[in-house]
DNA sequence: TATTTGGTTCTTTTTTTGGTGAACAAACAA
DNA sequence: TTGTTTGTTCACCAAAAAAAGAACCAAATA
């Protein structure tokens, strides 16, 4: 198998891992996330996985295989090896971000259906959620902004 | 207990609870917000909370700590009584966005972790990498402008 | 053709989670 | 004092999630 792991490189995978459980994902997957990014090949087998985070091939297999769809990782095959080397799919942490922060804004969506269903009991309580509201559809119409000034700002 | 709710209440609440529990929170507590939500009083009673979601006592008594220590929740009594009055706290909304977003940002710090450990040897990597954080390192400093500025397009 | 390699699929096992219900405690009421 | 209301705690349980292990399969190789 590839180079062995430093303490500090295991450590991080490992939080890297807690990190992304804590987002939802499934555990196995965190670490393997954690593992393309902090190999120096950014890219390991099968056998890596295996041997690097201690578990079992078919955890690996469905792990990887979800992973994919999800279009997080990617494989190659080098010319006469029939191994396949997974790789992080960097092309579009753009996408990824956007897509998280679309998430946090969806509570906009609930509180607004809320208000449609609520009288005008608790006149105070009633206008903080309106405010919540429109905090959240400003902010959804700020996510484009966001990246674009980033691109500007860098050149 | 509290007026008996609609199915479009009930619907609303479910939905709620399955954001929240995506969202990684206790399925009970996500019910529990979305309940205290869509309620007209804004608050509900120990028993009005068992009755409309149909759960035990200790469920709730565990899942209201905890959203008190998290304070998502608060209650009062009212004269006389001696049955609390849960509520949402609605006092710092923005301060949970703001959680959430910075939250959003620590990939940032794993993967400038993760350039420290990492060799030049896949540069075109590496600076994927770098452009990621440098793009999270903007979006953290964006975060207080967002508020600031909603607060100021209001007026 | 037989064997090895690289990976998949299916069944079983283990671990974690979320919740229940009964016993308990504190506060008040009769 | 005894009983009632309001809530907490703890031992237990069911279901779901995650991983393991073995059988399997297809492609390459001997």
């Amino acid at each position: 198998m590839s180079s062995s792991l430093s303490e500090s490189q295991k450590d991080l995978i490992e939080r890297i891992g807690v990190y992304h459980e804590q987002q939802g994902m499934q555990p196995l997957m965190g670490r393997i996330l954690g593992l393309l990014l902090i190999l120096d090949d950014a890219e390991a087998t099968f056998e890596d996985i295996i041997e690097h985070l201690n578990v079992s091939k078919s955890a690996v297999s469905t792990a990887l295989n979800v992973m994919q769809i999800q279009n997080r990782v990617a494989y190659r095959t080098k010319p006469g090896e029939r191994k396949r080397y997974f790789y992080l799919n960097m092309g579009n942490w753009e996408k990824d971000i956007e897509k998280e922060l679309h998430e946090i804004a969806k509570v906009g969506e609930f509180v607004q259906e809320a208000l449609t269903l609520r009288s005008n009991k608790k006149t105070e309580f009633n206008s903080y959620l309106q405010n919540l509201c429109q905090f959240m559809e400003y902010f959804k119409k700020q996510i484009p902004r966001l990246f674009r000034d980033f691109e500007n700002s860098k050149s």
